[in-house]
DNA sequence: GCCAACGTTGGC
DNA sequence: GCCAACGTTGGC
């Protein structure tokens, strides 16, 4: 099982907004980035646990606990020629963009960015690496377990 | 709204 | 296959 951080605007998607959904269930639809994009398609496995970032907002930082509850498959956005991320390369018979499917499992108090910038032990996580801009991102166990064990008790 | 960082595109 | 131009991300 693998560990990992997905960002999303929560002006577009929220915490609160996957946990009103059934099944507190939503497509991870309109990742366009092929390094983001592999990570969904060729590690994501059903069950990995997720820290749910909100980015590109007033408070940017994790706020709330998903896990991985689909392996990846085409993204239905890429075939909506309405959509903003309409791709005209891409075809049912040859997809080019997959998503997972992320359940929501629990709102956290939010942990800012200037808060996990302050703790050593998470130095090197990867989101807070200078000039980071993958929306999603892999999470050392130590760094989920320090998250999760000593910020979130 | 600014802009640093970085990914993508396309001409050559 | 190089690389300049352009687009996007996302914190501030």
């Amino acid at each position: 099982m693998r560990y990992w951080l997905m960002k999303s605007e929560p002006s577009v998607v929220g915490i609160d907004d996957v946990l009103a959904m059934p099944n507190q269930t939503v497509d991870w639809w309109g990742v366009r980035n092929y390094q983001a994009r592999n990570f969904m398609r060729d590690q994501m496995s059903v069950g990995d646990k997720v820290f749910f970032y909100h980015s590109n907002c007033k408070e940017p930082g994790i706020a709330g606990l998903a896990e991985v509850a689909k392996k990846a498959y085409p993204d239905r956005t890429q075939f909506d020629p309405d959509s903003p991320y309409f791709d005209p390369k891409a075809t049912p018979e040859s997809p080019r963009w997959m998503n997972v499917d992320v359940k929501a499992t629990q709102k956290t108090r939010l942990i800012g960015l200037d808060e996990l910038r302050a703790h050593p032990e998470l130095g090197n996580m990867r989101t807070l690496q200078r000039g980071n801009r993958l929306s999603i991102t892999p999470v050392d166990p130590a760094e989920w377990n320090f998250i999760v064990n000593r910020l979130l008790k």
